[in-house]
DNA sequence: CGCTTTTGACCTGCGC
DNA sequence: GCGCAGGTCAAAAGCG
């Protein structure tokens, strides 16, 4: 139930924002905001790391989000509200063009803390808890086990088991999409598990739980009440296995990708998809990124060391401009 | 027939 | 303790 591509909104318009952080960071067309050559594109994007207040102020406007300030970065419901913006957490921006000659744009944020366990390097997510996930969690561990008789006493039983204990957060990754379609088309198989209505919203929250055996990776989608356009798509937890190959689009993309499959970071893969499940994306040299192997700040290489390299196998629209 | 979606019920954590 | 909101379950319906 996906895969229509309506959420493409031309180009033009997008560009008309006037937002000087892309053209500053674009990664063939350098200068200034009238400087990226969207027109003549047959493909192109690019994805940044930011973290200063002004990033975010240059976020909101080119995108028309509803935040202009880290903590109102943070108040998108995706990641909860209580969550307020850490040092070590990074906004990802991205925005491409399809061979429609219209324009995807998100922005993505991603929350992670370095693992205060020494013997673990893996990323996750601070702030507040998860009560869903939580007894998700109990559900799963369950499932190994006995049988059904009375499921409201299975629940009770389950919930002693694991009381006290301090859940482990999955990594999450929410972006906003300027999209018409909800449910965005990443490449993996979901199933919907759950609608609720959101407070103060007049658009409901759908639940997905990817579908393959074992993999607990979950995933939220909802609108912003603030701009409808907007979709926030919320991951939650990392894929244990590689993505499907029933994706829409190039077989050369998934082939491209697949290397970023097999390593579990999926935050900058899941935005990469997004960006290049429009048939944006295609093999290409591996020069050509030298800003992004910058990308990170000596704080984000600490906590989330592949995801320059990570972005590079994903992105390669990023070098789209040198081409023919 | 198997898988997905829908949807009301249920559970949990939090704030008051 | 109570009510609320978010998250999940699971039976039923829908669909290919």
């Amino acid at each position: 139930m996906s895969g229509d591509n309506k959420e493409l909104f031309h180009y033009e318009s997008f560009f008309d924002h006037n937002y000087p952080f892309f053209s500053q960071h674009s990664g063939g067309g350098s200068g200034d905001p009238q400087g990226f050559e969207a027109p003549p594109l047959p493909y192109g994007g690019f994805t940044e790391y930011l973290q200063s207040s002004a990033d975010y102020g240059m976020l909101s406007k080119a995108f028309d989000l509803s935040f202009s300030t880290k903590e109102e970065a943070f108040g998108v419901p995706a990641l909860g509200k209580e969550k307020k913006l850490e040092s070590e957490d990074a906004v990802i921006a991205g925005v491409s063009t399809n061979e429609n000659s219209s324009v995807m744009a998100g922005v993505g944020i991603m929350s992670v803390t370095a693992n205060s366990s020494p013997s673990s390097s893996s990323v996750e997510v601070a702030g507040e808890e998860d009560y869903g996930a939580c007894e998700k969690d109990r559900k799963m561990d369950e499932e190994a086990g006995e049988e059904e008789n009375d499921g409201q006493k299975n629940k009770n039983i389950s919930k002693q088991k694991k009381k006290g204990e301090k859940r482990q957060r999955e990594p999450r990754f929410a972006f906003m999409t300027k999209s018409e379609v909800d449910h965005l088309e990443d490449g993996y198989r979901w199933r919907k598990y759950g609608q609720k209505a959101v407070k103060n919203s007049n658009y409901p929250r759908s639940y997905y739980r990817c579908t393959t055996q074992k993999c607990t990776v979950k995933k939220r989608v909802e609108r912003s009440h603030q701009d409808p356009s907007i979709v926030i798509t919320t991951y939650e937890g990392q894929h244990t296995h590689h993505c499907p190959a029933n994706v829409r689009g190039s077989s050369h993309l998934l082939a491209n990708q697949s290397s970023a499959m097999a390593m579990p970071n999926f935050r900058a893969e899941l935005f990469g998809r997004q960006l290049t499940q429009l048939g944006l994306a295609n093999p290409s040299t591996s020069s050509g990124y030298g800003f992004l192997q910058n990308l990170a700040t000596p704080s984000q290489q600490l906590q989330i060391p592949n995801y320059g390299a990570l972005l590079q196998d994903i992105m390669p629209s990023f070098v789209k401009s040198s081409q023919p």
